[in-house]
DNA sequence: AATACTTTTGACCACATGGTTAAAACATAT
DNA sequence: ATATGTTTTAACCATGTGGTCAAAAGTATT
């Protein structure tokens, strides 16, 4: 592949990006696609093969950046609690400029859900570790004992939440766009402050 | 309308209820719509215009449960804390009766905001009245003051993420269906736990 | 039984969509 | 300059899609 070749190819990645992210799989036009990276429809085809390969390729890069970040963080060396403050603060910062990833993710889930538990495998998320470092500061009388699968998806939900039904909640609590940037900037301190109070002996 | 015809209409919105919601706007057929009704796709078009119309109606009739149980909910005369256990039981069981409805309103919501806004206005929810409440029973000690805002979409979220991300919980904590099924039931008190902890004083 | 109305169907249409192809444009090496 | 391989394009194609139509089947009314 030459320097060109790796330009357009990376052209069409972004604008694939894009309009699947926006559009869904099935919403979305290779013609759009073609269009947003300003290239030929046949083109495509050229660099990848059909729709369903360059839907892969997409969500391949997605899932990519999202499992890892998160794995290093479950296993890093911290007290529990130092490390849900962190992974709530960097959870939230990669939502703000991602706002759209979770509900493209629970798209694919719903709409083709085999695609996406090869890339949750190969990520290697244990939470055993993380339920060992619970059940050891519980041990410790650090923390009260609770479940890694409960805790862990209670934190997430809340993280997320906000940004996959951001039109309702803006809507119910009548929100302007920058009064929900503003609420969406509170929560960090909000969920860490729930989550702790909820694991406090 | 006949007898007749108010059958098939309704056989015509069931269908189109299960394949829109397994397979969203864009991935339905009316082929297939009516292939799971057991008539002519004609016919779909005879009592539902268009594509649009008829997922109008789908989209309308889930909404229209949704909300007025929420509503009624927030409006009845109940201490908080009762108040909030009756929500999570409720809103639970809802959910396990119609588990893919959150991931359609979100796929919706993203692909179609627009037509989603009118039914929450319609909707009505006052999240002032839960304010008020909160805010007398912090007044009278009985909870500490916290914001509805916050507390609504940590208990929502909390309820909902295990099942619009089902295949992934249910994998990185490798659990069968059974185990799924009994990890669903047992959130409902934890959740309730997780909630008490955090809005007592 | 005849009439008028509603419901249902099969055949059809225009069009958008994903995908192909053969040739042109470009780049690289000899 | 020429030959070789790569990148890009315009023009097509086959198929699936939402949607229409005229006629048939069914139902109620007189």
């Amino acid at each position: 592949m030459t320097l060109a070749g790796e330009i357009t190819e990376n052209h069409i990645l972004i604008a694939a990006r894009e309009v699947f992210i926006a559009k869904g799989y099935e919403g979305a036009r290779m013609q759009e696609i073609a269009d947003h990276a300003g290239i030929n429809k046949a083109l495509l085809h050229y660099y990848f093969r059909s729709k369903e390969k360059l839907f892969e390729a997409v969500f391949s890069e997605v899932a990519s950046n999202l499992f890892p970040a998160m794995k290093q963080m479950l296993e890093a060396e911290l007290e529990l609690k130092e490390k849900i403050a962190l992974f709530i603060r960097i959870y939230l910062k990669a939502l703000e400029e991602n706002p759209f990833i979770p509900a493209f993710i629970i798209n694919t889930l719903n709409t083709n859900p085999d695609s996406f538990l090869k890339y949750i495998k190969k990520a290697g998320l244990n939470p055993k570790l993380i339920q060992k470092q619970i059940d050891d500061e519980a041990a410790r009388g650090i923390i009260r004992a609770v479940k890694a699968e409960h805790l862990m998806v209670n934190i997430i939900a809340m993280c997320i939440f906000p940004f996959v039904a951001r039109p309702i909640v803006q809507n119910v609590f009548d929100m302007n766009n920058d009064e929900y940037q503003a609420y969406l900037g509170s929560r960090q301190a909000e969920i860490l402050d729930f989550v702790l109070k909820s694991i406090t002996v």
